[in-house]
DNA sequence: CATCTGACGACCG
DNA sequence: GCGGTCGCCAGAT
């Protein structure tokens, strides 16, 4: 399986913003869901540019252990995103790819009932 | 080839 | 809201 087209989806992820894993692998249909997604990310190629942190949990919350828990927030924050109690507000930063919602502010909490 | 292990998320108590 | 379990599935051992 190549993750290619996940890391090239994650580097338009604009500065600011974020990604669940369950929205990543939802846009890309990726088989298995979220967890493909999480493993993507684990296997996001070092010094490619690849913006990993953008990528958090369904909640906003960083999910990977340390180190790496710490270095997200950092870079995070970097990018002047707020991160209270290792979680992202995801109602100000989460980004919408391909959802022709106008909402700006709702409950992104939608999810395929099926 | 058999098992184990996750950068998830839904469910349940 | 929090912690435990389960399904999913590709890599690692």
């Amino acid at each position: 399986m190549s993750w290619d087209p996940v890391f090239r989806f994650v580097k338009r992820i604009p500065r600011g913003r974020v990604l669940t894993y369950g929205v990543l692998a939802e846009v890309l249909g990726l088989p298995g869901g979220a967890r493909s997604a999480g493993r993507a990310m684990a296997a996001t190629p070092p010094g490619k540019g690849v913006p990993w942190h953008r990528v958090v949990g369904e909640h906003g919350k960083i999910l990977i252990r340390e180190p790496y828990g710490s270095l997200q927030r950092k870079l995070l924050e970097s990018e002047g995103i707020r991160i209270v109690e290792s979680r992202v507000d995801l109602s100000r930063h989460l980004w919408r790819p391909l959802k022709k919602s106008t909402r700006k502010h709702g409950t992104p909490k939608r999810r395929n009932q099926k």
